[in-house]
DNA sequence: AGAGATCGTATTGTATGCGATTATTGAAGA
DNA sequence: TCTTCAATAATCGCATACAATACGATCTCT
């Protein structure tokens, strides 16, 4: 009696914490993940852990190279723009959707969050990267497109790992202010304006991380640490 | 040596071949799908039906009940509308996205395309269906965003499924000179008039298929063909 | 010493097996 | 005849077993 649980469950519980794994970044992207150890360690057989690296596969959280296994992805600067793209046409369809159809709870609901997201900011703790995240999942949850929901998602955990490649040290990805604004928005019912709001939020999330050109920018910054953890010397 | 061929895709295989069966409607909505008798017609083990399920269950064309076991979805009217707001969306993104940019061969390529489809137009085959379907998806893949191209894929599989279930006897779902207007305005570059004739495009299949309230119309409806193959006489 | 071949090990891809859960059949009782 | 319940059969969830491939180390030959 290990802990036999519901049937399914433990399948989606080996997807969640590889998930979390990879987001909160204990896997780093690139990194490989042989299916015996994992199972192992998470006390499943390779058939579930298999089936989890399906399913992030086709999220795009795990890259999955016949014979040679899985590891977490590593994704390009150009697919990194894609998500941010789609992403933004997603979360525009989220805030015309919401536009004016928020109740008064949600709202609450909404500025609530805001509070603790403002709260936690200062503190550069994972806490306010998530806080961040969890708003626009709020908001794709109170459209009540269960697809839309889904998508944004899975965009959001695709962005995770962008920023956490490409991404600053740690901008403290989302204004709080524009957070603020978008709700105001929705509530007044202006649909444009809160789309917009929105678009010009995610927009200004990618150049605040720096998305922008950088990149290969510098073969030395990248080089550094390697050096360092070798004791030799960069001029 | 029956046909051992690279390794990951037989399992692929299996995916792709539900997938069209689904599609086609071999597979009708709400039929069961066992998976020892599913290996054996396509000559793979539970295995890789299994891991064939779970990514047609991501997809939403197979339904997964714990300890059931799978079939095939018969999403109900909400989630229809769900996947087609989101689809409206996703294809207003291709539009505006596309707009201005579309290379000359691209253009000549979409209108032969069209050509096709008026050429099919009138026989009511699956070949009219296809056709229409595919000039969405090459309307996606000509973004060059292959996250886009992916969620077009999976919303329009899902729309065609959910247009075999409350859709009309064939109602030809999309119209031949919608496709000719957008593609005129792709040309010209005007990509808010190109979003707004994708909009209307999607919502004129939804209606023109008859998305509306009908559903659970009438049951005497429903019942007609099963009187008739049993040889009674409805009233 | 270095380049290349060869063998062993580790890891993946797929099939099969076992226990558990659910569906089905049939018989007994009302 | 209809219901109820039990036994059997079918199916699923998951682990394990086996085959194929890729990776790495040793060994050889120049």
């Amino acid at each position: 009696m290990t802990e036999s649980r519901a049937p399914g469950l433990r399948a989606q519980s080996v997807y969640r914490a590889l998930r979390r794994a990879i987001i909160e970044q204990a896997l780093k992207p690139g990194m490989k993940l042989p299916e015996d150890t994992i199972g192992e360690q998470l006390g499943v057989s390779r058939t579930l852990v298999r089936e989890a690296f399906g399913r992030l596969a086709i999220e795009g959280l795990v890259e999955l190279k016949p014979n040679k296994g899985a590891s977490v992805a590593y994704p390009t600067l150009e697919e990194a723009r894609d998500v941010f793209d789609v992403r933004r046409g997603l979360e525009r369809q989220v805030a015309e959707s919401l536009a004016g159809r928020l109740t008064a709870a949600q709202a609450a609901e909404l500025e609530e969050h805001v509070r603790l997201e403002e709260r936690a900011h200062g503190q550069d703790g994972p806490e306010s990267i998530r806080l961040a995240g969890e708003f626009h999942i709020k908001l794709a949850e109170m459209t009540g497109n269960a697809l839309l929901l889904r998508y944004v998602q899975e965009v959001s955990s695709r962005c995770s790992l962008i920023l956490a490649i490409y991404g600053r040290p740690h901008s403290s990805d989302c204004a709080v202010s524009e957070h603020r604004q978008l709700i105001e928005a929705l509530r007044s019912g202006d649909g444009a304006r809160a789309a917009s709001l929105m678009d010009h939020h995610l927009q200004a999330v990618v150049t605040r991380a720096l998305l922008t050109p950088r990149g290969e920018r510098d073969i030395r910054d990248l080089l550094a640490p390697y050096a360092l953890s070798e004791g030799l010397n960069p001029s």
